[in-house]
DNA sequence: CCAGCCGA
DNA sequence: TCGGCTGGG
């Protein structure tokens, strides 16, 4: 979901080269979430192996990362650790949704509704342990480095770019500004050569919009979060004008007699005082190709004349790279 | 979503 | 050579 800013934000266009060299600190949670959900047959049904475990996601990484490669970025993925207890609530009401949307594509599929059952079984994706445990096996036989965050993945991508470890963070939701990423991009797919690249500087941000991230963040909880639904009636535009007017959310609340239903402090804390992982290593190998043939031919019935081209866009960088050792510890 | 093919 | 379309597992 992530926190509705677009109203207010207005992302820089950028092209790939400018990513060349850099590394990108993925939002895994938020990039498998979005193949899980459009790596889909025609009426809805995801890839799967002989044995109907769910492969659209290992599709999805390994030509998505192998792109990204093959234009010179180094991708690190950022897991999720346990998420906080405030976003339980609204993983509650995203599960009603899903269980709800599963009933409405079965129904959809007998009657042949092949669009409606697409619409339908999208909304059912779900990032299980067996999915998550899934990816990181093949980021590992792929060369690629992934850190395990102690909370919020895009808080952890987020303090990496803060840090400097990470040029910028790579994800779909607004969030990681809030987190702190000093940047952002989104749209990071690469269809047919054509790229729709957006960067968000979160230092320009503020500058544009006049205030600090403490108020764009406040901004954030009159909106909606994952963690709090927001205040009914205040979208990013609204909410940009109260907390310039009010200065803080506190005074907002107090003229406005407006009821929340978490405390913004406690809210305030998630994105300005949050646990992070001080302690991780980035380093890109060599893809196993043997392994990756036998994880994803062998166990999941990828076919090995795709694998290997795709394996074959790692090996492109092998010989561009002067510096080996940048890359490849 | 991405790769590969096909027709213009 | 490129946009559109299909199949991928």
């Amino acid at each position: 979901m992530g926190v509705k800013f677009r109203d207010i934000i207005s992302p820089e266009s950028i092209k790939f080269e400018q990513l060349e060299s850099k590394i990108v600190a993925l939002d895994a949670a938020n990039i498998i979430y979005q193949f899980l959900s459009s790596i889909r047959q025609v009426d809805g049904t995801p890839l799967m192996d002989q044995n109907g475990n769910i492969t659209s996601h290992f599709s999805g990484i390994l030509y998505r990362t192998s792109s990204l490669i093959e234009k010179g970025i180094r991708p690190v993925y950022i897991f999720d650790g346990t998420s906080d207890i405030l976003k339980k609530g609204t993983q509650d009401k995203r599960r009603e949704v899903k269980e709800e949307s599963q009933k409405k594509m079965e129904k959809a599929l007998e009657e042949g509704r092949i669009e409606d059952a697409r619409k339908y079984a999208v909304r059912t994706s779900r990032m299980s342990p067996k999915i998550v445990e899934g990816s990181k096996k093949l980021l590992e036989l792929l060369g690629v480095p992934y850190i395990q965050a102690r909370g919020e993945g895009e808080a952890q991508a987020s303090y990496m770019v803060e840090n400097g470890d990470a040029w910028c963070v790579g994800s779909q939701d607004y969030d990681c500004i809030l987190f702190g990423a000093t940047k952002m991009v989104r749209n990071l797919t690469i269809t047919g050569g054509k790229s729709n690249l957006e960067l968000i500087d979160l230092k320009k941000v503020l500058e544009n919009l006049g205030i600090t991230r403490e108020q764009l963040v406040d901004i954030a909880i009159l909106v909606g979060t994952d963690f709090n639904l927001g205040v009914k009636g205040i979208g990013a535009k609204t909410g940009l004008k109260l907390i310039k007017e009010h200065e803080n959310i506190f005074n907002v609340i107090n003229k406005l007699d407006i009821e929340m239903e978490v405390e913004p402090e406690i809210l305030r804390n998630i994105f300005l005082k949050h646990e992070v992982e001080p302690d991780y290593s980035l380093k890109w190998k060599s893809p196993d190709t043997e392994g990756v043939v036998r994880f994803l031919c062998g166990d999941h019935d990828f076919s090995e004349v795709r694998v290997l081209s795709a394996l074959d866009k790692f090996k492109k960088i092998d010989n561009k790279q002067k510096s080996l050792k940048d890359w490849f510890g």
